[in-house]
DNA sequence: CGCCTGGTTGACTATGTTCAACCCTCGTGG
DNA sequence: CCACGAGGGTTGAACATAGTCAACCAGGCG
């Protein structure tokens, strides 16, 4: 069990002093240890009140909400370095579901203990502040998506996001193509679209040689071409700060 | 400028020790003052990057976010006890505006001293995360809204919704009609619909006896029936908690 | 009085949904 | 070894939900 594991919040430190061996120490007993999930697999269910927390190390996922009768909503994709399971840490119970997508692997985070974090480690404290306020934000721009962009607009928002975060996070390489491992179903319930409107958007943006995807494989060649097409103008985000 | 003022988070001390007086002492020096906004100005614009940010202590507002082409979706209502400007503080930058929409009252806190907050005050700096945390709960909320639900559904989830939130932060009486200052613009802004569409979805659920909302006051005889059309069936949400 | 804002309504249009195929690949078991 | 079924992707045609256009009404204010 590795402390310093890349994109794991409690490893910046931004804001604050160093981590020091006092810190180090802390972090030890913080981090529970790791989880392997699947790709396919839930990682937490809707309703679930776990005793832990985690963070991704590494593989991506969806979080998603349904309605009673089954319609279901991706609210978003997690990337390494974004915390799982903060709300049920913070009001008792999970309002979403997370999946693995790809198979994942996390940190796990003792949910008694996050009261130490914030006493003894503001600067940790801070870095879980910024997460959630990140998520925030992200979701505040999915929400313009799906008020107001018409479908292509959207599709196309929706693969530049999952492009520069990819890469932002280390999910996929600097430069060359992203992995893609997302069905249409998974995007079609991001965008609130219907699964045939969504291959249909999509066959449009390739034909217009937008986008290229195939094989589980993303490429975009003409980024600033597709961000036109998304009415998009502030996809700058910074990268992950993420707990260990 | 008093500090003990109602729904501002700073007040709020469940998770650790009481307010003591040095605590109190910081808080004073943390606070730098209050904001009378008057109804239909904006609090904050997107873009914008001010040294301050704030707490709500009475009236309500809208955050918004738009597209270059002017096309603007309502990302949350602004309840007293609601943090805004967090953003720009974490990250420098805000990427949503907020109107009031009746006149406003506002705690002006100092964005400086967030690090002193973190420091030494951890109770405090728990409730920055908690609000930050339930910002992001509501905005999942919001998604499968706009993402899943009809028109007619959406309707009825934003009035259970405001009807609710009113009467938790106090801005309404716990009974009895709530005020409503807000145009049908606002609500079609919020859930993604045209203005003439959401006229008649209010139309709709009037004639069905439903709802009641005229002369700036809205009624919802039987909350069940209007979360039964709204398919919610996860309404109940924790009031503030908030600074001070 | 006349204009502005906000609300209401009907008729027409269009974006996106539903239904129903069909295709391909891959894993499994007869 | 091939048949079969399941999962994912693709496509066309019919349909419906929601958008657009256009008009009208009521109240408030200069």
């Amino acid at each position: 069990m590795s402390i310093d594991c890349k994109h794991c919040p409690l490893r910046r430190r931004d804001a604050f002093a160093d981590l020091g061996e006092e810190e180090l120490a802390f972090l030890r007993r913080f981090k529970m240890g790791e989880l392997s999930i699947e790709a396919g697999a839930p990682i937490i269910l809707e309703g679930a009140n776990s005793p832990h927390f985690h963070t991704v190390l590494n593989g991506v996922g969806l979080r998603s909400k349904s309605l009673i009768d089954g319609r279901t909503q991706v609210v978003n994709v997690v990337f390494p370095g974004d915390l799982v399971g903060l709300q049920a840490n913070l009001f008792g119970e999970m309002k979403h579901s997370v999946y693995a997508v790809t198979s994942m692997r996390l940190c796990v985070f003792s949910r008694d203990r996050m009261w130490e974090l914030y006493r003894d480690h503001p600067a940790r404290a801070f870095d879980v502040t910024w997460l959630a306020a990140r998520e925030a934000r992200s979701l505040a721009e999915y929400l313009l998506s799906l008020g107001q962009r018409t479908a292509r607009e959207r599709t196309a928002a929706l693969l530049l996001i999952i492009d520069r975060r990819s890469r932002q996070t280390g999910f996929a390489p600097a430069t060359g193509s992203v992995p893609f491992p997302f069905r249409q179903q998974d995007m079609a319930d991001a965008m609130g679209l219907s699964l045939v409107h969504t291959n249909k958007m999509l066959q449009a943006l390739r034909q217009d040689g937008l986008i290229k995807l195939a094989d589980g494989k993303l490429e975009i060649p003409d980024a600033d071409a597709l961000a036109e097409e998304a009415l998009a103008f502030d996809l700058e985000d910074e990268g992950p700060r993420a707990l260990m």
